[in-house]
DNA sequence: TAGGATTTGTGACATTTATTACATTAAAGA
DNA sequence: TCTTTAATGTAATAAATGTCACAAATCCTA
C-alpha cells in the first residue's frame, strides 16, 4: 500500500477523507519500462494515477502506428480514466511506461462516488483534464503549422525536461514517436549535431546546446 | 434575458438553483456572422455558452494561421473559459462566429463559486472539457497520419454535419481552415467532383456521395 | 574474437505539398 | 451592359518528406 505521506506529497490538495478512501480503495501496481498499460480499444476497468515513472501518452490509428502526445509524470493522472459514466467506456489512447513505474489503480465505480463526495477531487479531475487539454493544444501546434526540423527540437526538449540531457532513444523509436521515418530523423539529428546542438552517440544522444 | 425554458432545453442536466443563478448573472450577447469572439493571448473576462449559432474553434499561431479545431453548437461550452482560477488567464484558442449567434457571457468570478454550489455545473464542466479533450484527440488522428485528400474529405464531412450538404466555403476559407493553400484545395474539389462525390458551385459546394 | 544483429549514415529517387504565375469564369456594381 | 473584383482552374517548378537500397559502425553473444 502507498503511505499517507507519499499521497500527500503527490497529491496535495487533496481532502483528509480522499487520502484514506485511495488508501483502503486502490491498488499499487507496477509495471516494468515499455509495457502498454492501455491500449485503444480497450476497456477501461479503473482510473490511474501515477505515482512513480514516466508514462507516455500516444495516440494510435487504424494500421497501428503510433503518435506521441504528452508525458505523465508522479502525481499526474491520466485523464481518459477519470471519467467513464458508463462501465464499458473505451480508450481512446495509448499509454505505454517509458520506465519502471508504479501506479495506483481504482476502480471505476469510485469516480463517481468520489465526485459526489469530495470537492477536492472534482477540482483534480478538472485540473487534469485542463492540463491534458493543453498539452493537446501544443500538439496540435507542432503538427499543424511546423516542419519535421521544428517538430523534432521540440520533442527533444520534452524529452530532456522528462529525463535530462542525455536522450536515450534510438533513431527509429523517434521517428515512431513522431510518425516520420528513421531516415528522416537520422538526417535532422546529423544537421543538429553540425549545428553544435547535440552530441550523437549509439542508442542515445546528449542536448548540449545553450 | 434568456428563458427557463430555453435553458432547460440547453442545458436539460443543470439544477433549479442554477438557471436561476444563470438567468441573473448571465448577460445574453449576441455576435455577426465572422465576428471573432475570442483571441489567442486575450485575457478572459467571461465565460462562453452557447445558444444560437456556430462556433469555429481554431488554434493560432504565431505568424496568424489559423487551424481550424472543432465546432461550438448550441448547449455547448467553450471549455478554455471555464476554468479560470487566476483572472489573469489568456485564451490559447482562437473562436469566431460562424453564423450570427448568440450566447450567454458569465462572469468569471462564478465559476469558482458555482463549482462549490452546484454539483450539476461541476459536471457540465468535467463533460464540457471531456468532450473537447475528444475532438482534440480525432483531430490530431486526422493530421498526424493523413494525407490532405482525406483530412479534407473528414473536413467537408464535419462541416456537412454542421450545416448540411451544402457547404457554403470558398476554396480559400478552407485553405487556411486546414492550413494549406488554396490551390491544394481547389484541385482536390475538382478530384472529388471528377469522383462524383461533390457538385461544385462558386463559393460553395454540395456533399453529394452516398 | 568471429559472426550476427542492431543501429546509424547516406545517396538516389518517388511522392506529397507549397509556391509562383497566369488564364478563365462568375458575381457585383456602376 | 460594361467594368471591376473575387473566385476558380491549371501548369510549371520548388521544397519537404517518404522510400529504397546498401554500406559502415557498433554491440552482443557464442
Amino acid at each position: 500500500m502507498v503511505s499517507k505521506e507519499l499521497l500527500m506529497k503527490l497529491f496535495p490538495d487533496w481532502e483528509k477523507g480522499l487520502y484514506e478512501e485511495v488508501m483502503s480503495n486502490a491498488e499499487l501496481r507496477t509495471a516494468d519500462a515499455g509495457s502498454i498499460l492501455l491500449k485503444k480499444g480497450q476497456n477501461i476497468k479503473s482510473a490511474m494515477l501515477v505515482v512513480e515513472g514516466t508514462i507516455k501518452l500516444y495516440q494510435e490509428d487504424e494500421e497501428g502506428s503510433e503518435f506521441f502526445m504528452y508525458h505523465l509524470t508522479p502525481g499526474e493522472a491520466c485523464a481518459v480514466t477519470l471519467v467513464c459514466n458508463y462501465h464499458l467506456e473505451q480508450s481512446q489512447v495509448l499509454a505505454k511506461a517509458v520506465t519502471d513505474i508504479s501506479y495506483l489503480a481504482i476502480p471505476l465505480e469510485f469516480m463517481d462516488k468520489w465526485l459526489q463526495k469530495y470537492k477536492s477531487w472534482h477540482y483534480f479531475v478538472i485540473r487534469t483534464y485542463r492540463s491534458r487539454y493543453e498539452e493537446l493544444l501544443s500538439t496540435i501546434n507542432e503538427i499543424a503549422f511546423k516542419n519535421m526540423d521544428e517538430r523534432l527540437e521540440f520533442y527533444i526538449k520534452r524529452q530532456v525536461e522528462q529525463s535530462g540531457k542525455t536522450v536515450k532513444l534510438t533513431h527509429q523509436e523517434i521517428a515512431n514517436d513522431l510518425n516520420t521515418s528513421r531516415e528522416v530523423i537520422s538526417r535532422l539529428l546529423k544537421k543538429m549535431e553540425n549545428n553544435g546542438w547535440i552530441a550523437l552517440s549509439r542508442n542515445a544522444f546528449d542536448w548540449i546546446k545553450k
